[in-house]
DNA sequence: CCAATCGTTTGATAATATCGCACTAAGTTT
DNA sequence: AAACTTAGTGCGATATTATCAAACGATTGG
């Protein structure tokens, strides 16, 4: 008998949910299938409710099982599921058009990102067609703390949600730039709101730099940023007060369409 | 109170999994975002239960609610599944070097799909640098019935399982020369089987031509199809049976690969 | 200003997910 | 080859858990 008191105010998770979705969590990590004795061992859950729960994922299409090895993996279901979320997210429609003009106006590739929990999720992407180029994946995440993207979202949190983020954050010196300590980015986040915009210069990897700036809601809450990426090797090429006001500025036109466009009903 | 008769041997699925994943289709399908009470109608849910539902599925990050209009939508989260997804599959990640090559020596685009119940879900592509080109999305849908990747992973089929797809299937014409009956189609089949590969010739869009042909596991096995699409106004410049050797060729590469490498232990 | 929806909360209830145990098949060790 | 291990799977009893009806305050709209 396992009596649970809530701790007051929490939202009641539906325990299977719950349990589903640390085996789905499980599966994405664990990359050529699992097995169902490793997972109802590592997630700590009986056997037989791991096989239920398993099986009723295989049921609905977002697990399948390898008929050879008797492993289980992500279904191609959520392909479908991610691809909706994609093409779905007001934010993404409405910024691409955007993303795009800026990637061919300066040949480099533009990101669009926003923040889960202490790391940023990429969400759209322009790509330059040059050879030597940043490459990521939609979805993929990142660390916060070391990238333009995320110091422009960090530094749009309010104090009280920023403060407790930073007690968790791990900072990996990545390279000679990375910064180290919560001080230093606390330092770097308040010239980002007095500048409305950051730059990463070689601080997650040798070699490069990025401009970002901010993508802000009808209320004026920070909901994304963007960035425009370069090698440090065209970086010279460049006038960077150029690009800076030109990221900026896609920035401020993909807020100005989130905020004016009429939300349309279903 | 419901009483519910499993038909004998069907495998139990648990009921908040089953509405859960109900509720992610539906979030998936409803572009910009639902709202609770649409779904609770549309779902056949107690509007209690749906809300149970939907703020587990929130507070676990598989959904979003809109802070302005409170209306769902499918959450980030779901984009890092879409990831994991098609970075972990074995058939992925051994494919995509085959598909380049078949793209950059033709210029012309290469997808790679499998069958999920009658239609087919894309999920690898190589994509032509021309500007007249195929677009698709990575896991998409797409019918069957009416594209040559349908009619080689259809043909594929046994019988058995092909006969009760057919009667579910709708043959909507969508060009001059769509199939337009399961008899039609059952003979195309019969033909795919003989030959080993496919066309279609502007069945699904005027002025789209696909060759496609089957990979297979170390069973012999159909998991996937591979094709190359062209625009029918190119169709003239090329050698159709060499282009179509090609895609064979890449078919087997691909599957020679699956049943040669060695399966890799976590 | 009333009527109608909206999302949300509550608490009682019974249906449901869970768990222990047992079974089979395949792989190891003796 | 027998005994032992470990794999995935099936079953039924049980109480935990998800569900439902009713009602709440907040908006919206006629």
């Amino acid at each position: 008998m396992l009596i649970y008191v809530e701790p007051l105010g929490g939202k009641r998770v539906i325990q299977s949910l719950q349990r589903a979705v640390s085996i789905l969590d499980y599966l994405a990590e664990a990359g050529r299938g699992a097995r169902l004795t490793s997972i109802s061992r590592d997630l700590d859950l009986n056997k037989s409710t791991a096989f239920s729960l398993i099986s009723s994922l295989e049921a609905l299409g977002l697990v399948r099982q390898d008929q050879d090895t008797g492993r289980y993996s992500l279904g191609i279901r959520m392909l479908q599921y991610g691809l909706a979320v994609q093409s779905h997210m007001d934010l993404v429609l409405d910024a691409q058009p955007h993303l795009d003009r800026l990637c061919t106006q300066y040949g480099e590739t533009v990101h669009m990102a926003v923040l889960s929990g202490s790391e940023i999720t990429y969400v759209a992407k322009a790509e330059s067609s040059k050879s030597i180029r940043m490459v990521t994946q939609i979805g993929a995440n990142m660390p916060a703390y070391c990238s333009a993207l995320g110091k422009v979202l960090l530094a749009a949190l309010p104090r009280e949600q920023l403060l407790p983020l930073l007690e968790t954050m791990e900072f990996t010196p990545y390279t000679r730039a990375t910064v180290q300590s919560p001080q230093a980015l606390l330092c770097q986040l308040e010239q980002v709101r007095t500048d409305g915009y950051a730059y990463d210069r070689e601080e997650r990897e040798e070699g490069l730099f990025c401009i970002s700036a901010p993508v802000t809601d009808a209320h004026g809450a920070c909901v994304a940023a963007i960035s425009l990426s370069l090698p440090a090797g065209r970086a010279a090429q460049h006038d960077i007060p150029a690009l800076t006001k030109a990221v900026r500025n896609t920035a401020r036109d993909i807020s100005a369409q989130l905020g004016g466009s009429p939300r349309r009903d279903s």
